[in-house]
DNA sequence: TTGCGAAATGACAACGTTGTCATTTCGTTA
DNA sequence: TAACGAAATGACAACGTTGTCATTTCGCAA
């Protein structure tokens, strides 16, 4: 009663086949006798074979899954696994995961090791935090790696969202809409998103010869984006805002709409993510959302392409799109 | 030049010793002399020596992952997904994912069928909405499988947050407070969560004698919230209302004092999953949370109990937080 | 030095597949 | 029917580990 496993010896014994045959039926039908190959499926069904990943990786020197290293576990990185998972199963890939745990430090290098000791043929480190050895950190040669990032590597390919662009296209879009200067506020301190996105503010506004105003400090949630609202109030020159979430976008408004101020009439606003119609209704927030789908599905492709034909480095900005609502006001009327 | 996988033997000629102490030195370090454990250290080191998964879990028989299903991917998925990785991490398992893609439909039999020719000991299945085989499902007997989900399956162990229960902590602390009945604002119909918090609601209801009324149904998003409460706004005996999540939560807040309503004053709300102060500076809703992480570390620990001793099926239920805020008035004064 | 038991090490098979190459069977033509 | 080439099948080794059991080496006492 206590069967071990079905191997592929047991159906081919009471298929009255040889094993080769067995194995022949489930990787090149074709090449076998309709009669042979039905009477191995019957035997398979009877006795409930399933091939044995571990003998099959072992032979073949392949396992077909791709490892996924998570260092940080955000918002956007739902949509961005997402992205990976269905573009993997397209290629009729697996993943593999392993992530940091919280308060734990893990190096790029502790990563792969620890990867390369799992099934995986490549990986990709989804990494939106500075990491102590990100600049000297080299992949095994054997194990095509891909890091998530907005931070350029020396040799490994990266994949990221166009922060910086993103930030660059809300800031000109203020000022093509005939704003002076635009006001920022910005996430936590040691998030690269954030960093990317106040550089990218401080960038267009440079590139016009403005001189950026000191930027304000928030921390993603509605709360500091109201404290920096209240502050903003008080700024006669204040017409424009640039949040660098619409968390902290809304929390702006509200403090401007306690202050007596309208958006967009007395200051306009723009945010990052798109997200807040879901909790706000019938939201005015101009926003610019990245593809974080996206993002995961090129991150994955880059990988699979890597297995095949061994590439070199290369770097993939996926840009953002800014979604127009009402709260910028056109000043040049 | 072109190195192939450097192999246990390799390590062993490199360091002047057999196959079986380099294997040694991997699994019982303690049995080999000091001496030759550093020469085979050291060969490893200069060979760049990875085990071999395939083969080590080829020859172990098992391999150290747990499969992971997601048929949907949700907001609170992310905690969830957390919650097993940390407690996948602690235990020394990695995880193995597969992924149901938008738009096909996958059963529980294909994706354990699919999961079985994967490297995993034991699997988990992420199920937030009804699928066609829950009821006749069996999990294959040698790889033991949990379902998170809501519902009772009759052979496999699930865990799932206590949503019903939250409801129904919810709707009592409204009768509690006074109020004599309470509205429902209802998430997707095919969403499992949704339909257990209003099973929850009317439970409640129902077990003080009270007639329920009408619910309201939803989207999950604010505007179907706006939508709702510009009807609530008109009915007179509208004191309470409970809405499925935060964002609708919002948007009937929104409705209701657009419709010159305060809350809580006029009309006591609570929402579920307790994200509102993220995006609403000083939040003021009161909101059932659940502890989705909680749900995955459960989930996980359940699986790797199933593997050290195989158990029979278990239901583990993971209960909510009411998170107090002010919108909630004592009617009882 | 010799002998002894314990500790350290090694030789070899086995895990369940797939690749290589040899063998058998089949369908066709002479 | 015989002969032939193509198609179908089979025997056996190999992938890189770990378990079993045999062998060698070591430390210590006689």
């Amino acid at each position: 009663m206590d069967k071990k496993n079905v191997s592929m010896n047991d159906v081919a014994v009471a298929a009255g086949v040889s094993l080769k045959t067995v194995s022949r039926v489930i990787n090149e039908p074709d090449s076998v006798r309709e009669s042979t190959r039905d009477k191995v499926h019957s035997a398979m069904e009877a006795l409930g074979f399933r091939a044995n990943f571990a003998a099959r990786s072992l032979k073949l020197g392949r396992y077909g899954c791709i490892g996924v290293v998570l260092f940080h576990l955000s918002g956007g990185a739902v949509d961005m696994i997402d992205g990976i998972a269905d573009a993997a199963e397209e290629r009729g890939f697996a993943l593999t995961m392993i992530k940091k745990r919280a308060g734990e430090k893990m190096t790029l290098a502790e990563a792969a090791r620890r990867m390369s000791q799992l099934p995986v043929d490549g990986m990709i480190f989804n990494l939106r935090q500075m990491v102590d050895d990100f600049d000297t950190f080299e992949a095994p040669k054997d194990l095509k790696t891909v890091i998530i990032t907005p931070m350029e590597h020396p040799t490994c390919s990266t994949v990221s969202d166009d922060q910086e662009g993103g930030a660059r296209m809300a800031c000109e879009y203020f000022l093509n809409h005939g704003h002076k200067n635009v006001y920022f506020v910005s996430g936590k301190k040691e998030s690269l998103s954030s960093q990317c996105r106040m550089k990218g503010w401080r960038a267009a506004l440079e590139a016009r010869g403005i001189e950026p105003l000191e930027p304000l400090q928030g921390d993603w949630n509605a709360d500091s984006g109201y404290a920096a609202g209240l502050v903003l109030a008080d700024k006669p020159d204040c017409t424009a805002v640039l949040a660098a979430n619409d968390c902290m976008a809304n929390g702006v408004m509200m403090a401007l709409r306690d202050k007596g101020l309208n958006v967009p009439d007395d200051v306009s606003v723009i945010g990052f993510d798109d997200e807040l119609y879901k909790t706000i209704p019938n939201s005015i927030l101009t926003s610019v959302k990245f593809r974080h789908r996206e993002l995961g599905v090129r991150a994955l492709n880059e990988v699979v392409a890597g297995l095949e034909a061994p590439s070199s480095r290369s770097r993939t900005l996926v840009s953002g799109v800014l979604v127009e609502r009402s709260s910028v006001k056109d000043l040049r009327a």
